[in-house]
DNA sequence: CTGTTAGCGCTTTCAG
DNA sequence: CTGAAAGCGCTAACAG
C-alpha cells in the first residue's frame, strides 16, 4: 500500500538542486545568507521531494532537543490534569516546543526511570505536576535539569513552584458570602490536614476578620471531600442553635451533597441558603440546579506559567531563590448565592 | 549552585575504564558479547560518572526514537482524555516507549504541523485521539506513518480505529431495566446525529426486539446532551398517556437533570422511576443520589489498545485492511436501577 | 553568498 | 571477546 519513505537526506536535496549541503542547510534554518534565487531553488526540491528534517541528526548537533518535559504523580479521575496538560501544550506549542509525558502513577522507581529517559532525551525542563496541592519530596536526580513544580512544592523551597493561592481563594469565596449580606456563614471544610484546608480555613477567617465578626468554631466542620461530606456537613451545621444563612464548601463534590441535604431539609437555594463552592468543576457545577458559584481552580494558568518559566528562567542568579508562586482562583458567579 | 553536568561520552567513560568505546556500547546495550570482567569494570565507571547515553545519537544510528505520537483534537473540559492518556500511557511505559503529546485546539493547521513534528521525531506511530465518537478527516501526510484512530475512525475505513461499541452499549443499558422487570423504558437520546445517538438508540431497540417488545415512538426523545436536556425530557416522557417506568439517559449528565426533574415530580430513585445513564463519569455518577448506574465509556482500553496495535502492527498485510475495532462498554451498576 | 569539512555521541561491522 | 573505524543526518565554522 504505502513503502516506508527512503529517508531523503539534506546531501540528496543539495544533490538534486545543484548545491552543497551547506546551502540546504542555510534554507532550512532561514539563515538570510542565502540569495533568493538558490533559495527558491532550494525550497522547490525540497517540496517536490517531500523532504523531512530529522530532529535527531539536528538535535545530536544543537543539543537543543525542543521538548519539555511534563511528569505527572497520577492522573487522577479528576478532570484537572486535562487543564494542566492543556496551559502546558498551549504555552509549549506557542514557543515551537514539544511536550514529552509521563504518569508515574505514584511510584517512586518510575519516577526515577522517568526522570532518566528524559533527561536522556535531553528535555530542556521538567514540570513535575502533582493533582492536588500538596508537599512532595523528588529523587535527587531531578537536580540535574532545570524543574518546577506545579501543584505541589518542596518543604525546603529549593524548586521553583507554582500553585493556587488557596488563602485568598478562601477569602474571597467568603467575602462573596459577606458581600451578599450574610453574616453567619458555614464552612464545610476537607479533614484532611492539606494545604488546600488549611489554606481556604484561613481565607475564611481572615475575611470574617475583615468584616469584624467573630470566628464561630460552630460554623466549621470537617468531612471527607466528597458529595457525603457535604450532605453530612450540612445536617450539623443546620442543626446549631443558630444556623448559617450560607455555606462555604471546600469543593463542589461537596458542594454536590450539600445541595442534596438541603433540598431535603426543605431549604431553597439561594433563597434559604446560599451556598459556594471550589475548584470548578464544570462538569458538575455548571449543572447543579441552581448552577453553583465557585471558585476556579487555576490548572491551565498553572501548566502555563510553568513552561513559560521553564523557557525564560535561564538566568543562574533566579535559581539562588527558586520563586514559590501563587496564582489566583478566580471567581466563577453562577446562581446560588 | 548546580552545573551543568559536562555531558560525559562513552568515549570518555570507555577511557577511564581502559576499554574501547565498542565495548562499553555493547555493555550499555547487554550484549552477551562482554565477559564478565570487563562488564562489571565498565558497570563500575558508569555508577561512579554517573553517566546517561544521549537518546539523539542512539536515536541517529539507530533510527528508533522509542516515542510514540499522541494527538488530541481537543483536550475538552469533559474528564475523558485523561482516561484515554492514562491507558495509552501506562502501554507505552510497559514497552519502554515514551508518548509526545499534541492537541490541536480543532484547528486543522496545528494538526498538519502536528503531525510534521512528530514525523521528525521519528516516532513509531501516531494516535489521533477525539473526545467523542466520530467520523473525522486527516491530512494526508498521516499516511506516511502507521496511525490509529482513537473515538473516531475516517470515512473510507482506510485507517484503523478504536472505537466504543456504542450499539451493545445501548442494548445492555436497555436489557438491564429490562430485567428489572420494566416494560415501558423511556429513552432520552442526544439530539445531535453521532454514531453514539444512533448506536445507542439501535442497542435500545434490540433489547426491545429481544423482548418481543415493540417501539414506541413515544417514548424516546432527542435534547442538547446536557443536565438541562434530561431535565427537559423527563418533563416530556412522564407526562405522556402511558409514562415509562424506567429511563435510559443518553449520558450522565442528562441523567443528572434526569434526577432534578423527578424529583421535581416527586418519583423516587428507583422506586417509582429507575433511570441508567451513560459514560460514568465519576464526579456526577458515583455522587448522585442515589449513586447512578452507568455504562462505561473504554477510553482508558482504547488508549491502551491504540499503542498496543501501534507497537506489534508491522505486518503490512494488516495494512491492506486496517481493523475497525469496537471495545465493550461496561455496565456499572449502582442503585439507581 | 556558497562549497567543503569536521565532528555531535553512539552503534556496528570487521578484523584481530 | 574486544579495538578500531566508519558513518547516521545535520550544523557551523572556515575558506573562498
Amino acid at each position: 500500500m504505502m513503502r516506508k519513505k527512503p529517508s531523503v537526506t539534506i546531501h540528496e536535496i543539495a544533490r538534486r538542486a545543484g548545491v552543497g549541503v551547506g546551502t540546504v542547510s542555510r534554507v532550512l534554518n532561514e539563515s538570510a545568507q542565502v540569495s533568493p534565487a538558490t533559495r527558491e531553488q532550494v525550497l522547490q526540491v525540497i517540496a517536490q521531494v517531500g523532504y523531512r528534517p530529522q530532529s535527531a541528526a539536528k538535535m545530536l548537533r544543537t543539543r537543543k532537543s525542543h521538548a519539555i518535559g511534563l511528569i505527572t504523580d497520577e492522573i487522577a479521575s479528576t478532570p484537572y490534569a486535562v487543564d494542566i496538560i492543556r496551559g502546558a501544550q498551549d504555552a509549549a506549542w506557542a514557543q515551537g516546543k514539544i511536550l514529552l509525558a509521563i504518569n508515574t502513577n505514584k511510584n517512586a522507581n518510575v519516577l526515577v526511570t522517568a526522570i532518566e529517559a528524559m533527561l536522556d532525551r535531553q528535555v530542556e525542563g521538567i514540570i513535575y505536576a502533582a493533582m492536588y496541592h500538596q508537599a512532595v519530596t523528588l529523587p535527587t536526580s531531578i537536580h540535574a535539569i532545570s524543574t518546577v513544580l506545579l501543584d505541589c512544592y518542596v518543604e525546603d523551597r529549593n524548586l521553583p513552584s507554582v500553585v493556587p493561592d488557596e488563602v485568598t481563594g478562601g477569602r474571597v469565596a467568603t467575602e462573596t458570602l459577606l458581600q451578599k449580606g450574610h453574616r453567619r456563614i458555614g464552612f464545610i471544610n476537607d479533614f484532611n490536614p492539606i494545604p488546600a484546608s488549611f489554606g481556604r480555613l484561613a481565607g475564611y477567617q481572615a475575611a470574617l476578620a475583615a468584616y469584624n465578626l467573630p470566628f464561630d468554631p460552630d460554623l466549621v466542620c470537617e468531612y471527607p471531600s466528597d458529595a457525603s461530606g457535604g450532605y453530612q456537613g450540612v445536617y450539623v451545621l443546620m442543626q446549631r442553635a443558630n444556623p448559617p444563612s450560607a455555606l462555604f464548601c471546600f469543593n463542589d463534590r461537596m458542594a454536590m451533597g450539600a445541595y442534596d441535604a438541603l433540598r431535603e431539609l426543605g431549604l431553597r437555594i439561594p433563597h434559604d441558603v446560599a451556598v459556594i463552592g471550589f475548584d470548578n468543576q464544570e462538569m458538575l457545577a455548571a449543572h447543579l440546579r441552581p448552577p453553583l458559584t465557585t471558585m476556579q481552580l487555576p490548572h491551565y494558568a498553572m501548566g502555563e506559567w510553568a513552561v513559560n518559566y521553564l523557557l525564560g528562567a535561564t538566568d543562574p542568579s533566579v535559581q539562588a531563590n527558586p520563586p514559590q508562586v501563587q496564582l489566583d482562583c478566580p471567581l466563577i458567579l453562577r446562581a446560588s448565592v
